[in-house]
RNA sequence: GGAGAGAUGGGUGAGUGGCUUAAACCAACAGUUUGCUAAACUGUCGUAGGGGAAACCUUACCGGGGGUUCGAAUCCCCCUCUCUCCGCCA
């Protein structure tokens, strides 16, 4: 949620900002500003009110003791007199802050400067590119056939014991899964992050703080019984550690790192890329999360960019860096990169991390903040990423490397796995 | 699932209707002292809203929501959560 103090300050850059998205924000930001002056009336109104209810209170009880009956009385006709106007003004002012709240909860974030405009996926900005993409030979198979063919993963399987978009992973394959999820984790421990395993379901509160609520409720698994939804990502419950927490300047920036199975829905998406790996229900997935300071957020954004494009080097994955325009963004998102995998027997770039700054948009809801140097409290800047997600990471692997022998491991990864080939 | 006890600031914890402007201690921060560290001493030390150029003034907040009262951390009702014991169970 942008902050009322930005959009009073900054209109027309929170405007021109929106404007990449391909909003018109001008009439609700109006309404809202104009929302917003008259809750602070009300507010001064009341406060005035209340201030001389108290000291009547305070009057009344040293009255009363020294048996001034009468004037005591004559007080508290008038306190009662005041105390109905303030309730009056106290039930205006909830209408008024549910009302700007709720219009600001349809807002999303505003772009960085740097975001191009756009509509589309197409109209991402390709920043970086690395690896050749390899020529695979005419028999090639995708990786649903490579994956029954040597036995690594069972979609049936999954439809049985659960439903479509639910895979079992067996044999080599499982222990595939175990590897990259080690190979990650231990990468990220390297580059600074602390490990955390995080709970894998979390209450409406967290869903709030990270903004999946009330925005993307249906793309969670709710239990209904407890009211508590399957994490649709590790960013929910990790970010949501700090969620009303006042940290010191000096603690950050908090750099966190977690493995957990990712739960989503992915309603009205059926029959759109979604064969074998390509789009799953559940999936595993390293996140990375970090809480910064605005002053440098985004050098810190490029650092876990890079340290993204370390991992799809080092598993010898042709991969390009883009930098998403307004249209693509996420409703939370200041500024997204994405990392695109070329699965080569399908002939397709996927989607396998996705890293964004989200300057105060979460902080907003979540109440996270810090003492800077003046000892002023601030709200922080949070910060995430895949790294990575696993199920188009095994596609392009096992597509990417098959051959007459058997589906080669890369080295660094062959420390995991214990095994070279798959074959 | 059953029974009981609780929820107060960063922490411990006092506070049963006005003397609370939430005590006291600890932690933290700044300063004095010191060769350095420690100790001691002095001071600062919640969040949010409103007013003000500022000093400052003011309102709300003692798990959440409602109520009683001129006045509520304190009394009443509802909810949530935590702890202890019992039952079930990895």
């Amino acid at each position: 949620m942008l902050t009322l103090s930005y959009l009073r300050e900054n209109t027309n850059d929170a405007i021109e900002r929106l404007s990449k998205r391909n909003i018109e924000a001008s009439p609700l930001l109006n309404k809202v500003l104009e929302l917003d002056s008259e809750r602070k009336n009300k507010q001064t109104e009341m406060d005035n009110l209340l201030a001389e209810a108290n000291l009547l209170a305070k009057q009344i009880g040293l009255l009363i003791k020294e048996n001034k009956t009468q004037e005591a009385n004559k007080n508290k006709e008038r306190t009662i007199l005041l105390k109905n106007n303030t309730q009056e003004l106290k039930t205006k002012i909830t209408e008024l802050e549910e009302e700007i709240k709720s219009l600001l909860y349809t807002l999303p974030n505003t772009p960085h400067h740097s975001v191009p405009k756009g509509k589309t996926a197409d109209d991402n900005e390709i920043v970086f590119t690395s690896g050749n993409v390899p020529q695979l030979p005419e028999e090639a198979l995708a990786h649903w056939d490579l994956a029954s063919k040597y036995n690594l993963i069972d979609f049936e399987l999954g439809n049985k014991i659960t439903g479509a978009g639910f895979p079992v992973y067996t044999g080599k394959g499982a222990k595939l899964q175990r590897a990259l999820i080690s190979f990650f984790l231990d990468e990220a421990i390297k580059a600074g992050y602390s490990e955390v395993i995080p709970p894998l379901m979390v209450n409406e509160a967290s869903g709030y703080g990270t903004g999946q609520l009330p925005d993307k409720e249906g793309q969670m698994y709710h239990a209904a019984t407890d009211n508590f939804y399957l994490i649709p990502t590790a960013e929910v419950p990790i970010t949501n550690i700090y969620r009303d927490v006042i940290l010191k300047e000096n603690e950050l920036p908090i750099k966190k790192v977690g493995y957990t199975p990712c739960f989503r829905r992915e309603a009205g998406s059926y029959g759109k890329d979604v064969r074998g790996l390509n789009r799953l229900h559940q999936f595993d997935k390293v996140e990375i999360v970090q809480i910064a300071n605005p002053e440098n957020s985004y050098t810190i954004l490029q650092e876990m960019v890079e340290h993204v494009k370390g991992l799809l080097t080092k598993l010898e994955l042709p991969f390009r860096t883009l930098k998403l325009c307004g249209g693509d963004m996420g409703f939370t998102s200041a500024l997204t990169y994405d990392m695109e995998v070329f699965s080569a027997a399908q002939k397709k770039w996927l989607e396998v991390s996705s890293i964004s700054n989200f300057e105060t948009f979460q902080a907003n809801r979540l109440k996270l903040r810090f003492k800077d140097k003046t000892g002023k409290t601030q709200l922080a800047h949070t910060l995430n990423g895949s790294a990575l997600a696993l199920p188009r990471i095994v596609a392009a692997l096992l597509e990417n490397n098959q051959t007459p022998n058997g589906i080669k491991i890369p080295s660094h990864l062959v420390p995991y796995t214990g095994f070279e080939l798959i074959n």
